[in-house]
DNA sequence: TTAGGGTTAG
């Protein structure tokens, strides 16, 4: 393009630059400045800014916000304050700069201060504070605004859903005195982000023009729903695809347990040239998660390293969770000891990462530290540790921590929580305490409450209490095998073979069927699939007589730990 | 200078 061609040329000269600049020059100069903050090139905008011999608001502003938009804030705050002269922009940038750099209140005390604010201003504020949950004063201050603009009546669209409340989001933007491209996409996002699949796809086939952000929020959708053929379908139908598509139905397959799919999809992106970023590189690494891919998940992180793209702490918390499941938990300690700026995520990733290495030490090790540098634990983060407490079998330390999450931390239980703590007062013999758990908390126990007391039961041989909760599970999904075979076994276990064969018949029935279980594992970029009973693997001799040392092994060490009891 | 689609933890 000849525009790029020419200032190329005038930025790649060596020449020390004129003393005075032409008007025109300073604006090219300005424009590039712009460029490379974008691009994280901060040091080449910032060297290019200061070997300008004129210099105008544009200018300052310009490597302002480039310094904020490389995590700078401190930077732009020296620029704002040694700026010869500023205007509303300044103004806005510093603002902005502020909200993305997760300062809310600096941002607040900045626009109290402003001398002169236009829309942009307000707008800038209520989306920023909407985007860092602080909704309440972002709708306080939208009440505020002398003036509204499509894209305030936007922001608050996207604020209520976020929220959650869908249904005045949908009343307001009903109300909107204008729409444009942008508020039917946030609309649409609004509902699939809420599980409203029926409500997005009834807006979807209203807009009056459909645009790629909109035909993305409805992929999310349809993969969200669980249709990733119908999301793939759509997605085939974009003629010209953009990053955040790809993305998208990438992390659509992953979410669905389609990793190889995901996979494909990445090389297929590749290879029309589009460069990949931080949220591309995270359904790779999660895919590679998902089927154990060690080599492909570290040549991920090697590229991301390469690219800088690892400056992304998301990225970091996908690549720790990797190297756990493919079991190397000492690289993900050492990638999140070298994280910067650790997020909450990063702390429960490495405490969810060594709960399930069963390092209950560590983890509480880690919630320490992680309380002393004063994050916040949330719910997910107690669902690790108390997960951490059934795999060392901590009875005692479990319940304190569920109380301490209760009355210290004001967290609130959710079924899940009560599930682990069930399980783990099952596999310890203490069925009595598990069942009142069940009955206390205040949802419909889940299936999998009752199918860890339903597996005690059948480890501790209880018969009458067995038969009461494998009733009440088939109750709950008729159609999966679990809990027929555990009675079954129960059963069996106590001679009651009449019993036996009741069961197996009311599972025939039912049709219930077992999921078959798989494994796999990678060798040289070569994965191998097994499944049970499953004898077609090449090597399947060598593969069985080892097992058969390992097994020989297990049994020797068991024998000679019962003997040191 | 302001709004939208993808992004990690159980």
């Amino acid at each position: 393009m000849p525009f790029y061609s020419k200032t190329n040329a005038l930025f790649r000269s060596a020449k020390p630059l004129p003393h005075a600049m032409s008007p025109r020059e300073v604006f090219l100069h300005n424009l590039r400045i712009g460029s490379l903050g974008r691009a994280g090139q901060l040091d080449a905008a910032r060297q290019l800014f200061d070997r300008m011999a004129t210099r105008d608001t544009v200018s300052w502003n310009a490597i302002l916000t480039a310094h904020w938009q490389n995590s700078d804030l401190e930077g732009s705050k020296r620029l704002f304050d040694s700026m010869p002269q500023r205007n509303t922009v300044s103004w806005n940038s510093i603002i902005a700069g502020c909200l993305e750099n997760g300062r809310p209140d600096e941002a607040l005390d900045y626009f109290a201060k402003m001398p002169l604010r236009n829309v942009a201003s307000w707008n800038a504020i209520v989306s920023g504070l909407v985007k860092l949950d602080r909704f309440e004063e972002a709708e306080r201050l939208f009440e505020a605004m002398p003036v509204r603009n499509v894209i305030s009546y936007t922001a608050m669209v996207d604020g209520l859903a976020r929220k959650g409340e869908v249904d005045r989001a949908r009343d307001l933007f009903d109300r909107m005195p204008k729409k444009n491209a942008v508020s039917w996409a946030a609309m649409i996002s609004g509902c699939v982000e809420n599980g409203r699949y029926e409500e997005a796809r009834y807006l979807f086939d209203r807009i009056p023009e459909k645009n790629l952000a909109a035909i993305t929020a409805m992929i999310t959708g349809y993969c969200k729903e669980g249709n990733v053929e119908k999301a793939r379908g759509i997605f085939n139908g974009i003629r010209h695809k953009d990053l955040i598509c790809w993305n998208a139905m990438m992390a659509g397959y992953v979410h669905n347990g389609h990793g190889e799919e995901a996979l494909k999809l990445h090389i297929q992106m590749q290879k029309t040239g589009m460069k990949p970023d931080h949220a591309t590189l995270i359904a790779v690494v999660t895919a590679c998660s998902a089927l154990g891919l060690l080599q492909q998940g570290k040549r991920t992180h090697a590229f991301a390293i390469k690219t800088k793209l690892l400056l992304n702490v998301s990225l970091c918390n996908a690549l720790i969770t990797m190297y756990s499941k493919c079991g190397c938990i000492g690289d993900s300690q050492f990638l999140f000891q070298n994280i910067q700026n650790r997020d909450l995520v990063s702390w429960n990733t490495i405490i969810a990462a060594c709960s399930q290495h069963g390092d209950y030490d560590n983890v509480l090790s880690l919630f320490n530290e992680m309380e002393e540098k004063g994050m916040i634990p949330n719910e997910i983060t107690f669902l690790s540790i108390l997960s951490a407490c059934r795999h060392a079998t901590k009875v005692e330390e479990s319940l304190n921590w569920f109380n301490l999450m209760m009355s210290k931390h004001r967290i609130h239980p959710r079924a899940e929580h009560y599930a682990c703590l069930v399980d783990m007062l099952c596999r310890a013999g203490h069925l009595e305490k598990a069942c009142k758990y069940i009955r206390e908390m205040p949802y419909e126990a889940e299936t999998s409450a009752w199918g860890a007391v339903l597996a005690a039961c059948q480890m501790n041989s209880h018969v009458k209490l067995g038969e009461l909760v494998a009733k009440k599970l088939i109750l709950l999904d008729s159609r999966t095998s679990g809990a027929y075979v555990m009675l079954s076994n129960i059963y069996a276990a106590d001679g009651m073979w009449r019993e036996v064969v009741k069961v197996r018949g009311l599972m025939k029935q039912n049709g219930a069927k077992k999921q078959p279980g798989y494994s796999w594992i990678q060798i040289a970029d070569k994965v191998h699939l097994f499944s049970v009973g499953d004898a077609s693997h090449p090597d399947i001799d060598k593969i069985l007589s080892e097992l058969e040392r390992i097994v020989f092994h297990m049994k020797m060490f068991s024998h000679y730990a019962n003997l040191s009891l």
